[in-house]
DNA sequence: ATGGGGGCCTGCCGGC
DNA sequence: TGCCGGCAGGCCCCCA
């Protein structure tokens, strides 16, 4: 569910909550998620002061001072919604627990942070702070969209002689941290690239225009707060508003937006997931 | 080697 | 109204 924009959205709102604030209290109400939690994870965040909250690709670094990380991943469900009085000044109630709220931090500024993930995809743990970029899920990230080493150039080098379709190719978190299946597709249509064609049969001049599409549909995505479909709300509880701005995902049968074209949205099958595209614009 | 499929979970929606 | 199949934003693992 959440791909870079939601994460990014997600790790903004908690921020203020975190960054530079003590942790009161841990209350884990499961022994995990996707993997077990680490050893003692209450006893560790307990009493820790957040530092820097960092993202990369989809997951949220959270610094603590004691020389931990905490690694959050939402998975395809996993919500973090922040409540309380972050001022402490007020008496503020906060909302009942849900069900599928697994980890809910009090802050020493009032703010709580509640971890709900309906689905348990998602995952959290301690990691070793100087070690983090080693950490087996880090090291195989390939480089931030977002960021300068990612350019035309690197792409063009990644794709040269790769058969896999080019849907599969951006999805791959070793090419490019941070895509899922939403932006690769809305990026394609951009590019006018059909999500089958091989990645290594695209012309050179073309897989460097895919950089400056990816940035745009990110950054305008972070820019409207993400997309809501069902589950992802951002952390005080609002929809991000970029599913307005679909061009293709979920629009199956709808006549394409570009102008003067007659093309309507088809959705296909790639290994397990869907892509969408105009057959008229996507070649 | 890589790509495709299954599995992990729960919830929701549409069709019968 | 109720049940069942299909589908969902991610990612790991196994098999060909």
């Amino acid at each position: 569910m959440p791909e870079l924009p939601e994460v990014e959205t997600v790790r903004r709102g908690l921020a203020p909550a975190m960054e530079g604030v003590v942790i009161k209290a841990a209350d884990i109400r499961r022994e995990g998620l996707r993997w077990p939690f680490p050893d003692n994870m209450a006893a560790r965040l307990r009493g820790a002061r957040g530092e820097r909250l960092r993202r990369r690709s989809k997951y949220i670094l959270a610094d603590l001072d004691r020389g931990e990380t905490l690694l959050i991943h939402l998975g395809m469900s996993g919500r973090m919604q922040v409540s309380g009085d972050p001022l402490g000044q007020f008496h503020h109630d906060h909302p009942a627990a849900l069900k599928h709220d697994h980890v809910v931090l009090d802050m020493a500024n009032g703010a709580r942070i509640t971890f709900n993930d309906a689905r348990r995809f998602g995952a959290m743990d301690l990691i070793d702070t100087a070690t983090l970029a080693q950490h087996p899920l880090i090291a195989v990230l390939g480089p931030e969209p977002l960021g300068n080493a990612f350019d035309g150039t690197y792409l063009v080098e990644r794709f040269k002689g790769k058969k896999t379709p080019v849907k599969s190719a951006l999805l791959d978190q070793g090419i490019v941290a941070g895509l899922g299946n939403i932006y690769v597709c809305e990026v394609l249509f951009r590019a006018g690239i059909l999500p089958k064609k091989h990645a290594g049969q695209i012309a050179a001049p073309a897989v460097a225009a895919l950089v400056p599409i990816i940035r745009d549909v990110l950054s305008e995505a972070i820019d409207a707060g993400g997309s809501s479909l069902k589950d992802y709300k951002q952390v005080n509880g609002k929809l991000g508003y970029f599913q307005h701005s679909f061009a293709v995902y979920g629009r199956e049968t709808c006549p394409c937006v570009t102008r003067g074209c007659d093309g309507v949205i088809v959705r296909i099958n790639q290994s397990g997931r869907s892509s969408f595209f105009c057959p008229q614009c996507q070649r």
